[in-house]
DNA sequence: TTGTAGGCGTTATCAC
DNA sequence: GTGATAACGCCTACAA
């Protein structure tokens, strides 16, 4: 304890926890600071914590930490939440259902004071202020990008090349947003009068998306422009297209979604759905800052758009 | 308190801290855990970690959660840690120098009984455990890939090849691994009796990467084979190539470092050296919990393997 | 097998 | 402006 070096006892957390303000004069806080510096002594959180019932601490659940998508999200939230003052803490559930419930236990042992969950559908049990990410429960506060019309402006890019045979390549993950994705896809088709033309669904994995794109693209009837859930799943087009000696875009057009950013050196360059994910991990956090404290702050749906670029053209 | 629900008192600390070997009966035991789970009730660790002093939290430091090699370096970490019944925390340093510092303080924060620092110079303060992940400070666990080998092998290859002028496009980062790389490739090319033929650094991002890369290609007598540091900044050879109208690898062969996967999605699949990055977390965690059990542990190399694929081939 | 009591390091309230 | 003092919720002897 600090308290033997000064002479001082409870004035130490006043001067340590910065609120000195006008109760301690500036001769005492010297000194307390300096015996801090010299016996290297700082704050114990878990007595703190325990103390204040605020742990000054976020969680952040996610299906996938390896997905290039989650990245700039965490980094978004965790800058804003230093910004704050608050430090993030990650879970990774690692695509397995199972886990899900049981990581949020595991979270709620490093204790938070609200958390985020990214694309994994939250639990109802609520009490604790939580906000969805690219999932909008209802009744819950939720950060999100305008899918809806993210999907509707590829799918319409396709159209206006002139395709007439569109392909969906969808995400294996069963998430409100790729369910979105799913329906808009099929609207889009029929509004133009059109019959969708094959679907296939892989995880986020390049072999796994290659396999899907050979399902897909092998067929006798194969589709001459491809909608993708996501870059990745791109990729699996790009793989299983080098396989038939298809040539992108003159025998297929891909669109992807996300702009990861190695989107811009695939061969041709992706077109794709731009998104801002640090900005949606910053979104997140602001939202849950607004949730902790006591406000009812409405879901936040974040733009996107089109980026053209060399792997759309017009049909064979 | 669950204990008013029940009748006991600490006996609900036995119960749910699973210390009830033989020391509460199984009656009791089941109403304990009734009222818990009906009150919705659980542990509060911060009370737990004040008086036990310890966490069962593991920190990790890494410079920047963006590059696509750390996602599964976490998850390999967690899924240990995880075994082991710890959670781990996780702080991004962004890159930002200034912020590694402030950063450990930040993470000591949360209170964690042991760190890992990820490609960032850990803190010479002890104290804690602490291990570096592909740093070897003296003095300190580690775990890294033997990057030397990774090296010399890449580089041997593009000289077996018949390769003469060998480029080097390495990372501006300034960490070991990168230091040890440089000085690999300059022996490597020494000992082959050749001069090296152009050394340029970037970020870890393609726009960066394509830039140098573009430095170094655009020059007269550029280099015919190209060993990068990493995958990511090979994705600036690809991009640098297409500008010049240079074909990979019939005027340039190119080496990346990492197998991450876009590596193989690439025009053509990136010839590069693979390496297990779920591994090197899990080694880092066991490392760590070693040494939290007071145990000396040495420090860890992992082996890595060279892929060839399409991107190296003979000079023209 | 179960209950009682003390203390982990903070913060907050209240005297001095 | 500064120092006692109690309480946050848990674990761990020790006593019953």
């Amino acid at each position: 304890m600090a308290r033997r070096a000064g002479v001082s006892q409870s004035t130490v957390s006043l001067v340590l926890s910065g609120k000195s303000a006008g109760r301690v004069s500036a001769p005492t806080e010297a000194v307390v600071r300096a015996a801090a510096e010299e016996l290297g002594y700082r704050l114990n959180v878990a007595a703190r914590t325990l103390r204040t019932g605020t742990a000054r601490t976020v969680g952040m659940v996610v299906t996938d930490v390896t997905h290039p998508f989650f990245g700039p999200v965490l980094r978004g939230a965790q800058a804003a939440a230093w910004r704050a003052d608050y430090a993030v803490t990650l879970v990774d559930v690692a695509n397995d259902p199972d886990r899900e419930a049981a990581s949020f236990e595991a979270l709620r042992a490093g204790p938070a004071d609200g958390y985020m969950f990214f694309t994994v559908d939250p639990p109802e049990r609520s009490g604790e202020p939580v906000v969805a990410i690219e999932v909008s429960p209802p009744g819950m506060p939720f950060v999100r990008f305008d899918t809806e019309h993210g999907t509707d402006v590829a799918v319409d890019h396709l159209i206006s090349l002139g395709h007439t045979r569109i392909g969906h390549l969808g995400a294996l993950l069963d998430a409100e947003t790729f369910r979105i994705r799913r329906e808009h896809v099929l609207a889009r088709v029929a509004a133009a009068g059109l019959e969708p033309s094959g679907y296939e669904q892989a995880a986020f994995r390049f072999d796994d998306a290659h396999e899907a794109a050979l399902r897909l693209l092998g067929a006798a009837d194969r589709p001459t422009g491809v909608y993708c859930d996501d870059d990745l799943l791109a990729g699996g087009i790009y793989l299983a297209a080098r396989d038939l000696g298809l040539r992108i875009p003159e025998d297929v057009s891909v669109v992807g979604f996300d702009d990861l950013p190695f989107a811009k050196v695939f061969t041709p360059p992706l077109t794709t759905i731009a998104i801002d994910a640090e900005e949606l991990g910053a979104a997140a956090f602001d939202v849950l800052s607004a949730l902790m404290a006591g406000e009812e702050p409405e879901g936040r749906i974040l733009p996107v758009s089109l980026v053209v670029r060399g792997s759309t053209g017009p049909p064979p």
